[in-house]
DNA sequence: AATGACTCCTGTGCGC
DNA sequence: TGCGCACAGGAGTCAT
């Protein structure tokens, strides 16, 4: 499901919710997730005060006091339901009760989803964020990184972009976006493009995905915000599962045969062969 | 080192 | 209406 801006979307739905608040306790009613929850996953983060959050890729961790920190991945199908009724909804795994009475619930049909519980001095040495790959909006994020990610890769650049190593926090609607905004053909080998291709690429990225938080992320099946409401970025989607219809870039056109759907790598990709060129 | 297949799991939507 | 199958926003692990 989720993808950078709908984690940044839900982590600040979080921290309206929970900053501040003392953790009473966590109701885990299944540990079995990705990885399966510690046994002392409740009792190591029971009393203590949420003081902060920030998001690494599509992984959101909450900082509580006395330097520990709660990692959380939504995986495919999860979501946090704030306010969460006492009446479990399904697949409503974890549920982290705070001191102002208040229920925060981690649903996850599938399952694909992880949470977990580290110092936070080690949140950047944490197996799973070791080795990830820079955060596109940061400010440090320029097109010369990019290029370094992208060089000597033979793989599709769409292929390279979900990888992330290479940039964290894209997944498969973003770069197909993001692909359709630079006008890069997604099965472009990643280290054949050229310096403006790379430049035109960072700066799609950084858009869409500025947008996209903007719109409070997509929403497509599973994924509503932790308030309950809808995002609206999907709307906004000029190629992602939009086969068939008119390529918005080519009104008209009539050598243009409108948005494509291809596989690769086992995943979709949208693209309009006319306005992201032949290979 | 780099790449792609496989895997985990459930829900949904489609064709028959 | 019911059934079976393909597919879904992720990503670690393993084999090549």
């Amino acid at each position: 499901m989720p993808e950078l801006p709908e984690v940044e979307t839900v982590m600040r739905g979080m921290q309206i919710a929970l900053q501040g608040r003392v953790i009473q306790t966590a109701i885990i009613r299944r540990y079995d997730l990705r990885w399966r929850i510690s046994a002392d996953f409740s009792q190591r983060i029971s009393g203590r005060k949420v003081i902060g959050f920030r998001r690494r890729g599509k992984y959101i961790l909450m900082r509580l006091a006395g330097d520990l920190s709660v990692i959380l991945h939504l995986g495919m199908s999860g979501r946090i339901v704030l306010d969460s009724d006492k009446t479990p909804v399904p697949h409503e795994h974890v549920v982290l009760v705070t001191d102002d009475g208040k229920r925060c619930g981690f649903v996850d049909p599938r399952r694909f989803g992880m949470i977990d519980v580290l110092p936070t001095p080690m949140e950047d040495t944490y197996r799973l964020l070791a080795g990830m790959g820079p955060e596109p909006l940061d400010a440090d994020f320029s097109s010369a990184t990019l290029e370094n990610g992208l060089a000597r890769k033979n793989a599709s650049i769409k292929t390279v972009l979900l990888d992330q190593k290479i940039v964290a926090g894209l997944g498969n609607i973003y770069v197909c976006e993001a692909l359709f905004r630079a006008g890069i053909h997604p099965e472009t080998p990643a280290g054949t493009l050229k310096k403006k291709q790379i430049r035109l690429l960072h700066g799609a990225i950084q858009s869409v995905l500025t947008e996209a938080i903007a719109a409070g992320g997509s929403s497509l099946k599973d994924y509503v915000r932790p308030e309950g409401g809808l995002g609206y970025f999907q709307h906004a989607w000029k190629v992602y599962a939009r086969k068939g219809q008119a390529c918005p870039d080519c009104p008209g056109l009539p050598e243009c045969e409108g948005v494509q759907h291809i596989t690769q790598a086992g995943r979709s990709t949208f693209f309009c062969p006319l306005h992201q060129g032949k290979r």
